[in-house]
DNA sequence: GCTTGACCTTACCATCATGGGAAGCCCTAT
DNA sequence: ATAGGGCTTCCCATGATGGTAAGGTCAAGC
């Protein structure tokens, strides 16, 4: 199997597993005498766990180590599942910093009336910080997690 | 004021003030004759709401665009709240994403024992996919978009 | 046999926002 | 004068992915 029918039957683009081979996640594949790297079946197996990991938000260190547990034939189930249970802990943290931006944004965006007048609490919000705000939306917030660093959040 | 203070009064670090003016987000600043960058209380204010927008998880071209608003005396409030809403809806599939990533993670580490067995349906459905489930949690899940290429959710 | 097009190879660049560090200049206090 | 801290610019790294360019390879059709 060429890189081509890899990626197509592991969904995993030819450009990442060549990443994945650079990178030691995977072997190096073998190779043909033209240098095309050649793939089993054993190997898009290989390659389907990596992205269904991926799917579920593992980054590539993570999967390095649900690897090595896959590989390892006396590993304990409760190491795989604290793997996961971490990675549930880190989406929930995400997933409420998230929600927070998201509530804050829904308080300014209904008190904006959103007509052709210049006056906006979101911009007055920016300007002057949430503690100036026009009155509510302080009071049904607990603990925002407005200091420190903002985790980066943009998609990219 | 030097961009240390500017820094500490604004909570954007000085590597980003500097990034900031390179990218044209922000003026130039002023300089003294030594070449040190000089800060105003109104630049302050600028990089005040710059973080700002960022802990509500704008990124930078958003940024501008809300900025160009802002110094727009003319601004139509309905065009800030679009621009808010944008964002709210970003999150939104995001968060929604991330959810779907949770929940399927959650049903795995439930149905996984976690003692010092190697058996694993966590690692099975990783192996296997989800249509070789152990059984339930397919009739639970409407539509998760495993399809496609997944959003980029590794923290960073 | 030769051409064409699809496929493969490596190598480099870009993303996005941010931090780290080095080399060197400047300012202030002792 | 010297020490220490702040400032400058420049380069590099992150993480996972895509894009592109220059060149080699393979298979099918003429």
């Amino acid at each position: 199997m060429n890189i081509g029918e890899a990626s197509k039957s592991s969904g995993v683009s030819a450009k990442m597993i060549r990443y994945y081979e650079s990178i030691g996640l995977i072997p190096a594949a073998g190779r043909t005498v033209a240098g095309y790297r050649v793939y089993s079946m054993t190997d898009v197996q290989l390659l389907r766990f990596i992205r269904r990991a991926r799917d579920l938000g593992f980054s590539v260190e993570k999967i390095e180590e649900l690897l090595a547990l896959w590989q390892d034939r006396s590993r304990q189930s409760a190491d795989v599942k604290q793997i996961a249970l971490e990675q549930i802990a880190g989406l929930e943290v995400r997933i409420r910093e998230m929600q927070a931006m998201m509530d804050t944004l829904r308080h300014l965006a209904d008190a904006c009336c959103g007509d052709h007048r210049p006056d906006c609490p979101i911009l007055a919000d920016l300007v002057n910080g949430p503690d100036h705000g026009s009155g509510a939306r302080e009071e049904d917030q607990q603990s925002a997690p407005r200091s420190g660093k903002a985790a980066g959040l943009q998609a990219h």
